[in-house]
DNA sequence: CGTATGTCAGACACACTGAAATAA
DNA sequence: CTTATTTCAGTGGGTCTGACATAC
């Protein structure tokens, strides 16, 4: 086997058993090749994750500051700043002082922004797509749930 | 909200519908999450993961060859270097060159090791517990068995 | 005053790549 | 000559912390 080949995650037979016991090792491994996917999907068209968050929250909630994102997205507010200075520099949000509070900047989603929004969605369900292909949408919906259980159990501080 | 709030993460109803229904996102963010759960509590006693992963394959295993490990762990022959390192350093493996292939090492878990594997593994069923809480058996099992399915679905290079 | 905002300048674990030296 | 092993030196996106100036 070559070093860096195509299938070196198929640990196969010789995975120890403690480590396949192990649930957040699995969760752990299942996002980061999902995340893999989607993520060179994402970068095929020159985004980041961020980038589509910033834009979805933009074009569902509107105008926002900075703060106001980073709560709809769950992005630190310091790592806004790098993801709204590119969407800008690209076009797709204009950056612009608050009238009403100088500390905020208002962000605002442009006609391209909406346009890269609908492109990333597309890319992104495509990639989706892939993923779940093995999933009928009763199993789909069941490890959406399940997830979403987990999740909420410990956004709300497990 | 104070920065860096405990609670943080409950994007609760802000968050917009088109990051909702990614499941890329919703398989990210609970991975996240889980992981900072585990991997925090694998950092209280000073460990990280690929310590818990080297040192359960030579349990299972016997002493290997820093290629065997990279095998049976799926961590990248580069970044088990340091990981070996540190558990050298602790005395919880020995590393020695291989007599019968020069350009090996082989890899040996001391009697450190093995309690070291117990406490790792004592702490990591804690964590998995906390994370797994709100589910019954039934659940948990369809919750593995789904992801081991993803897994083995992307792992056979989708 | 204390608190909120945007920004910078980092840290961290983990995943990944490329290349070198050595030995098979 | 080709392949395998170890190692080093990086990159990368994502998560996270701390501090700062500014403004409320």
């Amino acid at each position: 086997m070559r070093d860096h080949d195509e299938i070196r995650f198929d640990l196969g037979t010789g995975m120890p058993d403690r480590l396949r016991r192990q649930f957040s090792r699995l969760l752990g491994m299942t996002a980061a090749q999902t995340s893999r996917v989607s993520g060179r999907a994402l970068a095929d068209v020159g985004a980041r994750r961020y980038h589509f968050a910033v834009l979805a929250a933009l074009a569902e909630f509107g105008p926002a500051s900075q703060a106001g994102l980073s709560d709809r997205t769950g992005i630190y507010r310091s790592d806004l700043v790098a993801a709204i200075n590119e969407l800008a520099e690209a076009g797709h949000v204009r950056r612009e002082p608050d009238p009403e509070d100088k500390r905020r900047n208002v962000i605002t989603m442009t006609e391209s922004g909406a346009e890269r929004l609908d492109e990333l969605d597309a890319v992104l369900d495509r990639a989706g797509e892939t993923i779940l292909a093995p999933f009928s949408e009763a199993e789909r919906k069941q490890l959406f749930s399940l997830l979403r259980r987990l999740d909420d159990h410990l956004a709300g501080g497990a």
